[in-house]
Formats: C-alpha cells, sequence, structure tokens
DNA sequence: CTGAAAGCGCTAACAC
DNA sequence: GTGTTAGCGCTTTCAG
C-alpha cells in the first residue's frame, strides 16, 4: 500500500506527453492543442493529480503567498484589515502566512526573517511603529512591503491610512462646538508616530481651530484596553474634563463604563467621541461617536497595492489615504 | 548591481567545507567539530546567509506551516482561537496559513485544496459542520487534521471543545432556578451539530431536569449576528418567554439591547445567559452572563494535538473536552 | 566527523 | 505545438 505521491512525471507517461506539456496545461499555456489538453486534462483527473507549490515555489521564485505581520488578531481592529487582506489576496490567488508580533520590536524582526526564509512574494506589515532594525530588514530585502493602517513617516514603503490627523481635529472641532472647554486626549503611546504626531498633532489643531489652548495635563498616554479605560476614570475627572477624544474603541468602552458607574451621565455630563467605529460603539449603551474608518478596505487596498508591487506595475502614489467620515450617535449631543 | 541570492554551496566554499557540512551547522546536527561549526557560522554571518525554506520544503518534504481554515477571522469568537493556535504554532516553530472559508461549503473545500497544494505539514479546521466533501478530502489526504471549537459527530479526526450540552443544560438550571417557565433557546443553524445536535440536546435535558416541557416554539434558529438578535424582540415576546439561552454573544447583546430599547428590564424582567463570554459580555449593560469557555486554550490545545500528530506521536485520546464554567453577571438574578 | 552525489517536483529556456 | 535539459537550494543516504 505505498502512497507514492504522484508527480508531474507520472502525468507525463501515462498521457505519452512530456512533462513540459504537462506543466503548459497546468499552467493555463495557451500554446497547447486543444486535443492533447484534453487528454493530459483526463489523466490528471484519472490519477488525481496536484501541483506541489513547493516545487513550483522553488523552480519558479514565486510561492503566491504573502507575510502579514500582525501585532493581535484577536483584536477587532486588526482582525477587520486582516479580513479585508485575506480576501483581496483570494481574489488574486495569494494566501496568507500570519504572524503574531504582539506589538514587540524583537518578534516583530524574528518573524519578519522568517517570512523572508520562506519566500514570501510579499510583505504587509502592521504596527504602531517602525523601528530601525525592520527599517533595515526592510530595505535589506527586496520583498516588496506595504504598511496597512500604520505610519511610518519615512515613507519608505508603501502605505495605507486615514489622515488621522484631520479626523481628530474634526472630532475636537465638534467637541468643542457644544461648549466644552477641556477636551481630554487618550491615546495610546506617544512614542508611535499615529499617537505622538498625528493623532496629537490633529488634537492641536482642533483646539487652536475652536480657539482654545492645549494643556498637557489633559493628555493621558495610555493603552488600548477596555480595563484601563475603566480605572482611568479619577484621574481624569480630576482634570475637569468634560469631553474626551480616544483613540481606541475598547479603550472608549472602558472610559464611558467607568463614567457611567460613578454616575456621570454619557452624553449629558460628558461626552465621548472614540475613533475605529467598531461594532463595539453600537453595541455599547450609550451608542459611542466615533471617527469612522474603513478598516476592512484598508486592509484590502494594501493588499491590491502589494500585488501592484509584487507585479512590479507602475504604481502612482504608494501612500495611500483612505476617505474617514464621522458617525455621531449617543455618546455626544 | 548583481542581488545573487546566496546559497549553502556559497557558505560552503567561502567556509571550505561541504555543503553537507554546511546543512548539519545550519541543523543543529551534533555530529560536527566545534572548529568547523564555528569557521562555517562565521561565514554565515560574513555573507548573511538565509536559508530557504522553500528549498528546504521541497527536500525535506516538511514546510513547518500548518493550515488554518477559519470562518471569519472578524469574529471575536475565531480570532481568539487563531491567537492561541498562532501562539502554539510558533512555539514549536510552525507558521500559519490562514484562509478565510465565509463558513461556506465551496469556499472550505477550495481553501483546502490549495493549502495541500502548499504542502502544508497539519491543519486546522473550524467550521460549523463537516459536509461530506470536506470529510472526503480528510481521508483522502494523509495530512493530519484538527478540529478547533468545531463538532464532528464522526470523530475521524482530532478535535478540541468544551461540553456544549452539559454547559447549555447548566445554563438553562440556572435560569429554570429563577422560576422561567418560559426560557426561550436562540442558535444558529440546527443543521449544524453543535447547534441541533449539542446545545439542543443540552437545552432538552436542562429543561427535563427542572420538570419543564419543551416547546417548540421558543426555539429560533436564526444566525450569530448583532443586528438579528435586535431585530427578534418583538418575535421573543411574543413567545412569552421570560428568559433566554443565546448560543453567541454578538447575539445575545443584539437581543438585550432590543428587548432594552422596548423598556423590558435585564435583568427584572427578562433574563439571558450566552455562551462564548468574550469581552463584548463586560462591555456590555448590563453585563451578561454567560457560560464561560477558554477559547485561547481551545486554539492552543489543538494546535498542541496537531504538533503531536504531525510527529507521528502516540496520542492516548484524539477528542479533547475542555472544562466549561458558568460566568453570572448582570443579565441574570 | 566530513564529503560526494542523488534527488525533491517543477519551471523555463532552448531546440525542433 | 511539443520535447529536452538544466537547474531552483537544500536534505539525505552512503562512503570513508
Amino acid at each position: 500500500m505505498e502512497n507514492q505521491t504522484i508527480t508531474i512525471y507520472d502525468v507525463a507517461r501515462e498521457a505519452s506527453v512530456s512533462m513540459a506539456t504537462v506543466s503548459r496545461v497546468v499552467n493555463g499555456n495557451p500554446n497547447v492543442k486543444p486535443a492533447t489538453r484534453k487528454k493530459v486534462l483526463d489523466v490528471i483527473d484519472r490519477l488525481d493529480y496536484r501541483p506541489n507549490a513547493v516545487a513550483r515555489g522553488l523552480a519558479s521564485k514565486k510561492t503566491t503567498t504573502v507575510g502579514v505581520i500582525i501585532p493581535d488578531v484577536s483584536n477587532v481592529y486588526f482582525s477587520s484589515l486582516a479580513r479585508g487582506i485575506d480576501d483581496v489576496a483570494t481574489m488574486y490567488k495569494y494566501n496568507i502566512i500570519l504572524a503574531n508580533s504582539d506589538g514587540s520590536d524583537e518578534k516583530e524582526v524574528n518573524v519578519l526573517n522568517t517570512l523572508l526564509a520562506k519566500q514570501v512574494d510579499g510583505i504587509i506589515f502592521m504596527g504602531h511603529h517602525i523601528t530601525d532594525a525592520i527599517r533595515g530588514e526592510f530595505s535589506r530585502s527586496k520583498t516588496p512591503v506595504v504598511l496597512a493602517g500604520s505610519i511610518d513617516p519615512d515613507k519608505q514603503v508603501g502605505s495605507v491610512n486615514i489622515d488621522y490627523k484631520e479626523a481628530t481635529a474634526e472630532a475636537v472641532s465638534v467637541l468643542a462646538a457644544n461648549n466644552h472647554e477641556k477636551i481630554a486626549f487618550i491615546s495610546g503611546s506617544l512614542l508611535d508616530p499615529i499617537n505622538g504626531q498625528e493623532r496629537l498633532a490633529g488634537y492641536k489643531q482642533g483646539l487652536k481651530d475652536n480657539k482654545l489652548s492645549y494643556n498637557e495635563g489633559l493628555v493621558f498616554e495610555t493603552n488600548f484596553n477596555y480595563k484601563t479605560g475603566y480605572g482611568l476614570t479619577d484621574r481624569l475627572l480630576n482634570t475637569g474634563a468634560t469631553a474626551a477624544y480616544i483613540a481606541d474603541d475598547e479603550l472608549a468602552v472602558g472610559v464611558m463604563n467607568g463614567l457611567l458607574d460613578q454616575g456621570i451621565k454619557v452624553p449629558e455630563d460628558f461626552e465621548i467621541i472614540t475613533s475605529n467605529n467598531t461594532l463595539i460603539t453600537e453595541m455599547a449603551r450609550p451608542q459611542l461617536s466615533s471617527i469612522s474608518q474603513p478598516l476592512y478596505d484598508i486592509g484590502a487596498v494594501s493588499m491590491r497595492l502589494l500585488t501592484k508591487l509584487m507585479n512590479k506595475e507602475e504604481v502612482e502614489e504608494k501612500t495611500i489615504i483612505l476617505p474617514h467620515g464621522l458617525a455621531k450617535k449617543g455618546s455626544t449631543k
């Protein structure tokens, strides 16, 4: 009972053609007479032959798989991007090797290296910041890279994002329009460009646009976690803030629930605008007003851009900015 | 400016040894004199040599990658499993090819085939039911398979789950203890064994244990979606139900919010127990009481089981049942 | 402890 | 249109 794997050679023999011909029909090469094509196809069917993608990869130097480096798949923000990435990948016949990095600089480098060792045709990177180590690896290898929902001030590689600065400024303006004087800014590490540069700049811009002054005491540098948000209540109230822009939905629900549990009414006593408009903004009560961004599309467009890069097509602009919006719901008046 | 990829052969030449020796040091084979090992390592470092995993895969017939078939990564239930899978995979030096199936029978088969073509060493399958087509592919290939959080009545392949029947019966008993006469059962397709067999059986068992009679009118077959749950309110109330067991968290929040928005108080007028105890049960107000299951662990244990199978180790029991619990929160009295 | 040599299964010129 | 022939980069006997 040998379970001999059947190869292209077996098919060639059975069909009395050369392996080159078999390869041609398998790859849809038109230079094959219909009759022989049919003959080969029949044998393939009879023998239940399946091309070995690994051998093909070695011979052609293309694996039709791309690496996706993600901080944490179980986080809705990232898994939404991942879904968009995979759908477009499938559309273009690519597969995805998904690797969690936990946002750890060290893991990111490790993971990137094993992905490269596996000869992926391209890489999609999601992360809060690009370390020099990662940047070095990126430029050292000629494998195309696209950042999805991640900012690299250097703009050396492709990227797809929304205009975080503008979106944040708008959110702050909405809050300011309701006569709040003290609007808090609650985000993750300010060392991450998306927070420390984009969003913070947008916050300052928003304040300025509404003749409000910037006060460092209203800036909260924390992490994107429900419990963290929930625990922030006292510190937040102590600043005298009556509204807040929050950079993450889970964090925002935490903050809101913390306020509610202390008897603070949202939006009557405190207004909140969050950033990702994920499903949880709808599940929360009151529903959370939010910047809306096309998460699925950011992933999808990233992958589409990557296919072009892998295909060495001309790309007019590899720093893509997608449109955003503002969904007013129950946490603003 | 040739960017010639540097191969094991280059290293061998530079280090004045054979490629066999280089291969040995790269693979940690102990049969190498320390001195030569060092010499080789130095050259590897100097040349910045990186083994080509594809070539290695072809020669060794092992790719150190496993395929993961998932209905939808952007669903927290599945992405939590995926996280457990990836962590253990990384621990054992495997990578994950992640493929979304949308729960479509056809896509599942396609995806399975491309995964097999890519010579994955093993497969983790998540899905609501196992079609004959899939079962056929599973038995045809000798690639080991493990089901994660998915039931196959046939038990031909490995699987990791909790005891859904028992857990559901317990949930129903908790509800019954609060003197509800009409307890609804709200789940997904009853054609899926996990719902139609396990959970429904548990529901009936729970009713029986509490001397309540089964009434088909209280069984809701729907899908796991927030909006669907939200839209269920009228039909649900019309049955006269005053409590419900719900098979999915998003669905449960939908149902609850629908009730709340019609002025029904939870848990005073209506009690709810949901099934997955994901983070959203905590974010909801009131918080949702839930069966608790170790999602991350189900993924992790699945992957661990798969490593054993791939390694041809003896496995005492390949149908693994993990413990569950019941977390009482705000949606029950 | 080390080297030689034969593949792994397929693609890609290059002839005919 | 179709066949021949080299490899792709590495692992793995088998000698020695």
